[in-house]
DNA sequence: GATTTTTTGTAGCAAACGCTATATTCGTGG
DNA sequence: CCACGAATATAGCGTTTGCTACAAAAAATC
């Protein structure tokens, strides 16, 4: 009693996490609309009972990916302004996400960022939510060190980091897109004042 | 015979062009992927065959929304430019875009660009399509005027209006859009060359 | 006014959608 | 070795998708 009282597992099921995984994959190619619940069991490689026990949903699956995705991909906001000018901050920022957007030629762009526009609309709140937080984060980090005009400037840096996410969404090169972040960046460093509170 | 020549209109029939304006307005609002055929013959007032004999498929009324659109709403790049300095041009352009995307708040950010990230494969490559001849009009003005490093420059400011458009469609507030567009110009104009060859 | 031509309305096609009821298989505990 | 319980596979649910065959109806020509 005392072992089996732990936790019982009374037959090997399939691999949840793996499947998120996948799922979050097939999510990133083709979209929330794009990839239909026979997609996903093929990918999975289960049946469709097997995935509404595990995840509810297709929707709930979704969900699952996107915090996946926003758990271990999203940019490091703190991390990259802590210690640095804010110019240089929002120039790594940048290139950053220029560089991670493009890095896998199959899974362009933002996930969460690009699911925000899904056709589906409860698709769409929940990416949108999701992206709300990412972007406050952001956004926090920029407005506590310009208080002057630190709305419109984030508003600004969101704007070109969903731009990055478009762009390399409909295909513009690594390369391209890596200088289209350089040469903002420089923007900001030669604009922005070079000290500012903190 | 000679006046019955020239082109008959045996019946009066429904009015194709108000039924492109009926279209792009949906697509607009709710993506191709949102928009059903029942959507569109309840909007237009008609029945599917009458669609179809109109427009050829779904498929087809959406590129010929996309092409109203493009003809009618897309910046006027040439305009723009002429004129002005590369930094007033790119700023005007700017905000000029930011009005526009979120002048209709039921119709946010541009059909085109927002189009050419369809779920649907056909869907997605006429909006791509589309897009390019619009952004290839505004990359060869940068160009031409920004020998040197015009292709960064223009990858940024196509990005730029990228941004623009996302940010748009997934709601920010016009005011807040038209000051981030203004900010962005204000630092292409504080950057860029005053007078450059043209 | 009869005929021709063209569009419309009714009704419904096959396929794909997200999802689930049922029965079976498998590992475990007694 | 048997019964139990959990997770699976088979099969199919009802709905919606984009689209079309058919026939009735309306304008123009003769």
């Amino acid at each position: 009693m005392s072992e089996s009282a732990r936790k019982r597992q009374p037959r090997r099921p399939f691999d949840r996490q793996l499947g998120v995984e996948r799922a979050q994959r097939l999510f990133h190619q083709k979209g929330y609309d794009g990839v239909s619940v026979a997609d996903l069991t093929e990918a999975l490689n289960i049946n469709p009972p097997s995935l509404y026990a595990a995840y509810g949903s297709k929707l709930g699956l979704y969900e699952h990916a996107l915090r996946r995705y926003a758990a271990e991909q999203s940019l490091p906001a703190s991390a990259i302004f802590d210690g640095r000018d804010l110019g240089e901050a929002v120039a790594f920022l940048l290139v950053s996400a220029a560089e991670q957007y493009s890095r896998d030629a199959a899974c362009r762009g933002c996930l969460v960022t690009e699911g925000a526009r899904a056709a589906d609309p409860e698709a769409r709140a929940i990416a949108g939510e999701i992206s709300a937080v990412m972007i406050g984060t952001i956004s926090d980090e920029i407005r506590q060190r310009a208080p002057e005009q630190g709305e419109a400037l984030a508003d600004l840096v969101i704007t070109m980091v969903r731009g990055l996410s478009a762009a390399a969404f409909t295909g513009m090169e690594p390369a391209r897109l890596q200088a289209a972040a350089e040469k903002a960046g420089e923007m900001f460093k030669a604009t922005l004042p070079k000290a500012p509170s903190s």
